[in-house]
DNA sequence: GAATGATGTAAGCACCGTCAACATTTGAGG
DNA sequence: CCTCAAATGTTGACGGTGCTTACATCATTC
């Protein structure tokens, strides 16, 4: 009896655990993952996942860590090096796409007291820094790149939360468009 | 005997609750800030504050709402009206400042999965949207005062998120104002 | 083949949000 | 002034949560 019904040893929680997260967390949203639901829907007893993470924040963190690797998967697929103000557009309108579809996971991913010295959590942050950087550089070659890629993910973040949060409404994607690009053209008439 | 010790009725327990939950708040953080613990503090019974919030939701929205008009008033005390880059690079300091000295009561505002039919929050949101329709109106008269609201306003929140969540670090107010100071003039170089 | 470490379980603690039933107080109408 | 209803606060309970401690089972290595 090669599985009789329910072995003793799981084989792989540590990837159950994750993979029940992400469900529970699409299914129910943010306030319906807990420890215990992971653990039930893994069919495993309530303290076996304290075995591959040390508490619930760990898990969260893990599932932010996949959370942004797949974030970078989606801007990528969009453009993989933005140039000039229409692409960077695109790769905005993406982002905020991305929280909108899947809004549990993005709060997960931001919008919560994270630990920031979580070593996977600092990768992805770097690695988002510098796609953002690299975007820069070639599309404002004049400007302070490290400033201009913080004020750029800024933007985009920002209207990524003040959709999520329902603070705008209306045609998402051509409102963030619109936003991008006047924020992108306003200078020339306001600077001396 | 005015007041013996405890007399049954508290007085204002409504009011009582949203001073126990600041407090809370900035002592403990989300995490600490439970129905009970504010029941605790205002010196009543566990149930007693659902005679006056319906759930522990109704009262996050009550500190949210307090918190929009504290918000409203630190960027008023700033700069009632910003004018131009340099002004309104202050105004942005403000608002990370904010975030960064109250990043619970940040959090309550603006990263829970909140009820954007709530009435209170619904009005601070217009104010706060107001107030930087004005400014932008006033500071990039040729921009579409819609996109270009949502765009500063974005680019704020979204440097204070950064912050908050560790994204970014370093001097702060140096930061923020050379990452808006950026955004804001780097169109030159790259629009055709 | 036995010891050892990894993995999962069971029982229990303190806390949470919320409901239902009850107690006390206040205030308005007779 | 007295009554009685509404507003307010209390008690007790239920199911849920994160987490700890002690125990059971398995897989591996000597």
């Amino acid at each position: 009896m090669p599985a009789p019904s329910a072995p003793y040893h799981h084989g792989d929680l540590a990837a159950a655990c994750l993979r029940a997260a992400f469900e529970l967390l699409e299914e129910e949203g943010t306030a319906g993952l807990s420890l215990r639901a992971v653990a039930r829907r893994a069919g495993v007893s309530p303290t076996a996942p304290y075995r591959h993470y040390a508490d619930r924040d760990a898990l969260l963190s893990s599932v932010a860590a996949v959370g942004y690797r797949e974030l970078a998967e989606q801007l990528a697929a969009t453009h993989p090096l933005p140039s000039g103000p229409a692409e960077l557009a695109d790769t905005a309108v993406a982002y905020v796409r991305f929280a909108l579809d899947r809004p549990a996971l993005f709060r997960v991913m931001f919008a919560e007291p994270c630990d920031p010295t979580n070593p996977e959590r600092a990768a992805a942050n770097a690695a988002i820094r510098a796609y953002v950087e690299a975007i820069v550089r070639r599309s404002f070659p004049e400007s302070d790149p490290a400033a201009m890629g913080t004020a750029v993910w800024a933007l985009v973040h920002g209207l990524a939360f003040l959709y999520l949060d329902g603070k705008l409404d209306g045609p998402i994607d051509d409102q963030v468009r619109a936003a991008v690009l006047a924020m992108l053209t306003a200078a020339n008439g306001a600077m001396s």
